[in-house]
DNA sequence: CAAACATATCGATGAATATCAATACAACGA
DNA sequence: TCGTTGTATTGATATTCATCGATATGTTTG
């Protein structure tokens, strides 16, 4: 999907989206579970619209399960964007890039 | 410098400042240089805004020769920074910490 | 010192967005 | 079918922030 530097960016720069993203790495949970694990600073609502703007980076996986939603961090995505950045705007630390051409 | 990955992000945040970073990639450019490559689109002040935010999240490097203020894209913080998202986001695609423990 | 030049800062304004309360929607159980 | 539960959406508010014009600061030149 899209692997815009911007999108990208704009979906990390939040610190609730980073703390809600920490808690989904490695392990899936539904939208009241990232509910509980914020402490009750943010409301259900809010991590609902946090979700979608991670699902529309896709920076998220997620599962539907009979009434719940499950989600968890999409690590690959993650991966892919970080590579982006760092082969445009530090080429000079990245292995030469493949030979595009054909030869 | 600081690496907190909600300050590096927000200062990717921007299409401007993504925009004026591409051109600050493996060159030095003055403010007026900067103002000039963005085609008019955005004024002197507005660039001097965004290289300061740049500058506080340490990813240009800035030298002062006479009256001009010379700006590149600081790229070994961006790598430290991408790597710090890697290992906070990505776990599973980097390879092994090395173990800090004394043995 | 004065004028010119390069850049930074200030104050204002508009746009984007984080947050919440209320409510709608959807799935399940009785 | 009705109430309950989990989540999304809506509308409103407040805050953040990008942008600009005007001006200040600092540097060089005459």
């Amino acid at each position: 999907m899209s692997i815009d530097p911007v999108i990208f960016a704009k979906a990390l720069a939040d610190e609730t989206r980073q703390e809600i993203m920490r808690h989904l790495c490695c392990i899936w949970l539904n939208v009241s579970d990232v509910v509980d694990k914020l402490g009750g600073k943010i409301n259900q609502p809010t991590v609902s619209h946090h979700l979608k703007k991670l699902e529309e980076a896709n920076l998220v996986q997620v599962r539907q399960e009979g009434r719940q939603r499950f989600y968890t961090l999409n690590q690959e995505q993650l991966t892919v964007c970080c590579g982006v950045l760092m082969r445009v705007f530090a080429p000079d630390h990245v292995e030469d890039d493949q030979d595009e051409s054909d030869p």
